[in-house]
RNA sequence: GUGGGUAUAGCUCAGUGGCAGAGCGCCGGACUGUGGCUCCGGAAGUCGCGGGUUCGAACCCCGUUACCCACCCCA
């Protein structure tokens, strides 16, 4: 047997629903607020994700799906849209195009990472960013944007978290405060922290080992080390949450693991799904369309997790079942052949109607309509077929009448 | 890349050296053409794979692969 390559899956019937609900949901709810979909290529060239997501990022520098073309070119497998999105802002000018640029995608992520709870090799996401638009209240619009999606799903029991990693002019003298504040006690840190102290001081916000958790919240925050302009645009930031009335908590931990952010970030974190409890992250991104050939136009988006939202969604879910509105069974062949032609029209007339496809037993129709769930069979036998009628049986009461055969359809369309 | 756990029927799992099992599901039957409940019968397995120990291995040993969970990192 041929599985399916690690880290990946499918999605059956049973768990799909969930999926298409979640998908709806985004969708329904992306619209209006504006938001335009497009769609961009799983593959680009693995230089726009060098540039966009960042050189020294995990995800560029170990975990993307890369491989040379056969012409010699570099290509690699997305491993998030937001790179991809900005490509397609400016190569198709659609600051020019749209009256605002607010646009949002969804489709498959690769990373080539061990899968576990929650992630996958090929995952999926949701995406939206907005180009050009410097004010604050975007900000404001985008977290309400996604802390209204998160409702609309119907999950509980998740935090939105909000903090401002400031510009490149105030964050080199943040890192610098950071390394500055630890001094000797970066020995006493793991060994994960002790690199991160040299490479990137800011993710040692992101450790999880307990021994080290003492001195990290001794570490000063990053908002008080950011200047003049980005403590202001943060201040108004929290000013529009409060508006909108949209709880959240100020998190200084909250670093996020991409190079491109400036500014806001924020991220919803959902408990009860395993350890990768992130369902939903963004911020601002202002450096990066100049960074990769466009205008020097800000940015701000965040990505949902659709199989952490799916896993995040209520037990009390409750989807309306598919099921077909009317079963035929059919007895003998001359009866077999006027139960096509039926089928045929409760078709044509946008009636689910489903047939038994071999030539079996009544009973065994009569198994399969249960199975289905059809609260409807018409039984066509010879008896019936002499009448110009159809036997209909009421599954749920086990009642059954005759309609005339030309009066099935609307039959059925009536007592739907 | 690292660590731990698991691998037996379609699914969930029992089975600690002596004939491969259960529940659910599936197929058929219980008075000619009637579902669910009940009863009877049936199909279905390379016990993940490869070696080793043994008279004999699903079971013990070695290796390997896959999956799950966790770390790193992220949605």
């Amino acid at each position: 047997m041929i599985a399916a390559i690690r880290g990946t899956q499918d999605i059956l019937p049973g768990t799909i629903e969930r999926w298409q609900f979640v998908e709806a949901t985004a969708c329904r709810v992306f619209e209006q607020y504006g938001y335009a979909e497009i769609r961009t290529p799983i593959i680009e060239r693995e230089e726009l994700f060098a540039k966009g997501t960042g050189e020294t990022t995990d995800i560029v520098q170990k975990e993307m799906y890369a491989f040379t073309d056969k012409d010699g070119e570099r290509i690699a497998l997305r491993p998030e849209a937001t790179p991809s999105l900005v490509r397609a802002f400016v190569e198709h000018s659609l600051e020019q195009a749209m009256a605002v640029p607010k646009i949002y995608t969804l489709g498959p992520m690769f990373r080539r990472e061990r899968p576990q709870k929650g992630r996958y090799r090929q995952f999926h996401q949701l995406d939206v960013e907005v180009f050009g638009v410097k004010d604050p209240s975007v900000d404001g619009e985008v977290i309400d944007l996604a802390w209204t999606l998160i409702r609309e799903l119907g999950i509980t029991g998740v935090e939105l978290a909000v903090n401002s990693v400031g510009c490149p002019v105030c964050r080199p003298s943040f890192a610098a405060a950071l390394v500055a504040a630890l001094g000797e006690d970066v020995q006493t840190l793991c060994g994960d922290c002790q690199r991160r102290a040299v490479a990137n001081p800011l993710r040692i916000f992101d450790c999880k080992v307990p021994a080290d958790q003492r001195v990290i919240d001794a570490l000063p925050h990053t908002i008080d080390y950011l200047c003049d302009e980005c403590r202001t645009h943060f201040e108004a930031v929290r000013r529009y949450l409060d508006v909108f009335g949209i709880p959240y908590t100020l998190s200084h931990r909250l670093v996020r693991g991409l190079d491109y952010y400036t500014r806001t970030t924020f991220e919803v974190l959902a408990g009860q799904i395993g350890a990768q409890n992130a369902v939903l992250g963004g911020g601002r991104y202002d450096g990066l369309v100049k960074q990769l050939g466009g205008p020097d136009r800000v940015g701000i988006g965040f990505a949902a997790g659709v199989e952490r939202l799916v896993l995040a969604l209520p037990d009390t879910l409750a989807l309306p079942e598919k099921r077909p509105a009317v079963f035929i069974a059919a007895i003998g062949e001359p009866a077999r052949e006027a139960a096509l032609t039926l089928l045929r029209d409760l078709r044509r007339a946008g009636v689910n109607a489903q047939v038994e496809y071999e030539g079996r037993s009544l009973k065994s129709q009569m198994k399969r309509a249960d199975r289905l769930k059809a609260p409807l069979v018409f039984i066509l036998g010879e008896d019936e077929l002499a009448r110009g009628e159809v036997s209909v049986r009421r599954m749920a009461t086990s009642s059954q009448e005759s309609v005339p055969l030309s009066g099935a359809v609307e039959f059925v369309k009536t007592s739907q």
